[in-house]
DNA sequence: GTGAAAGCGCTAACAT
DNA sequence: ATGTTAGCGCTTTCAC
């Protein structure tokens, strides 16, 4: 048996019709007699035939393939991203290529650029905090590449952005503090250069302020969202003389390293204090006590984003589609918060 | 200016040579003049060109994209391989393609064919459970397809596999156990259907009774290295009649589930129960008390593993590097394991 | 040491 | 509604 495989000359061969016409059904081009059609995707199936994606990318300058873009050391996430992406990749016949980098290095926007170049890569989507970086976004667009970013902050046009509605969230989170009868309440930040981190914190603080509860200024720590950084604002969160009950971390990892200074403390939680992180890492399952969280939608927005980017690639015509950007995260409650115990 | 991507004619015509030389400079193949080389090569710097990924693998039949092919819910795992992978396959103008897919899925094999088809992918690297499959290899091979699995156990020829020594690891693990003091032990082993369970299993087992210490059927739990299974088969551990001073699970993910059993049963950990897992998961660290586990260095094999498939298709004349593929796990002594309390 | 020319498998003007 | 014919940008046999 011969193994070669089958090419778009053997299915318009063995079917009696010329390739154009084959490629036509392959593509959905052109109209096509019903009877024909019929046959030919007989012979596609017979034969089974797929298209080769090379020559097909080469005639077409497409390449069938996705770019994912992004510096994030939550592997969690991106996993969760990688699949929610290839939910509809596989289905639309394309695939995705992976492509860390270093959001701060001198040469990131060139890096990506040539990756997107020497693969053909036919679109790309971004994460954070990659996906903040507002030099790469034009260089994208002005080289007239394909991207949706991936974001928490609404900072492009709707076609080429999916947001996740931070603020929202986090003013859940403040609301669910409160009404637990919280005012001594605290925040360890995310790295201040990030716009996410920035929208958490002020989303937090005025919704606290609007309930009359002021976050004071000493009682706001920068963190790194790494463990360790979370060590380290813990500590100073929690040997402060005027002690707060609650904390908010900006990430679940740096929730779990408030759990483990406060046991070290003989502080218990949630009884003496109530922790909350953002994510709904796995961590925050596992962990004792489990983390009270903020739960983002993370597979479904990158089903999105794909689906906006596959879309803008395929210019369906119609305008891509850009009333449809914003997923709202929600509370996620556990343990690790509770009211104040009576004295 | 025109933004069009330079193509070998242009660096052709520029040099003023032909096509066919400004090719063999770019693969190395056949003899070129010195002065001739480095005109071209000045040329193609000034130009910035890069050769398009797909008219080369029209061509010549390759792709430069490497699969990787998994269906593992440990993302943590799958994070670290990726990079390993890429750390080589950017270096040797590769780039990476995902590839999930249902292990137990009657139409697995099929569907990762295709996968490798319609992409023309070079060579694939098979993460555990999948690069277990007997039948996935085979065909594979028959396809004449490249590929490299990572596995506990070896079995297959050297050079399209890479192996972690788990059960030295493992052997290392009994020792520790015994040498706290334990003798009342128990295992939460993986999937039975896995080699790689099966291979942990044994092998501490064995090592156990070499040191005269028998592992009781009755404490020999079958578990799926999920968290929700680590709780049913911890319960069932320890509410035995004759409840076992230590557990060793399979993973990470059920020893974390074994320290929420024992919290429940009021079983201080490590002073009442002591508790190992397998991985070094970010859970391992960040969980109280922390697990005493085994490190597989992931990240390395990965990148032995991109080593080989690259060496493979590219063929490099000499023999593909077959003394080099197993790896050896270690011990990471934290928290969660001690000698036994003197009561 | 170097070049001319024929494809790789597909798409897309341009007929018919 | 279908076929003809050129390429896409590169590699590669075969001459020179």
């Amino acid at each position: 048996m011969s193994d070669r495989k089958p090419t778009i000359n053997d299915v318009a061969r063995e079917a009696g019709v010329s390739k154009r016409t084959v490629s036509r059904v392959l593509n959905g081009s052109g109209s096509v007699g019903e009877k024909t059609r019929a046959e030919i995707q007989e012979v596609i199936a017979r034969l089974n035939f797929s298209p080769d994606k090379q020559a097909r990318g080469l005639a077409s300058s497409r390449s069938y393939l996705l770019g994912l873009i992004y510096d994030n050391p939550d592997a969690l996430y991106i996993d969760q991203v990688q699949r929610g992406v290839l939910d509809l990749c596989t289905q639309k016949g394309y695939e995705l290529v992976v492509h860390p980098c270093q959001y701060k290095a001198a040469d990131m926007v060139e890096d990506c650029l040539q990756f997107i170049r020497r693969s053909q890569i036919d679109g790309v989507i971004i994460l954070p905090p990659v996906s903040e970086s507002r030099d790469l976004a034009m260089a994208l667009r002005e080289a007239g590449h394909h991207y949706v970013r991936m974001a928490s902050v609404d900072f492009d046009d709707h076609a080429s952005i999916v947001v996740s509605d931070d603020r929202a969230a986090v003013r859940e989170m403040a609301r669910y503090f409160l009404s637990l009868g919280h005012t001594e309440i605290a925040m360890i930040t995310g790295p201040m250069g990030y716009h996410s981190s920035n929208e958490r914190l002020l989303g937090f603080k005025d919704s606290l302020a609007e309930q009359g509860v002021i976050l004071d200024e000493s009682r706001i720590v920068e963190g790194q969202n790494t463990y360790d950084s979370g060590l380290a604002s813990a500590r100073k969160l929690l040997n402060l003389p005027n002690r707060p009950t609650a904390i908010f971390a900006n990430n679940d990892e740096m929730a779990a390293a408030v759990l483990r200074v406060a046991r070290t403390l003989d502080i218990d939680v949630p009884t003496e204090l109530s922790v909350a992180g953002f994510d709904d890492n796995m961590l925050a399952s596992r962990i004792m006590p489990s983390l009270t969280t903020i739960q983002r939608p993370v597979r479904a927005m990158a089903t999105l984003a794909a689906e906006k980017i596959i879309q803008a690639i395929e210019q369906t015509g119609k305008d891509v589609n850009s009333d449809d950007f914003l997923v709202k995260p929600h509370l996620i409650i556990r343990e690790s918060a509770a009211p104040l115990k009576a004295r």
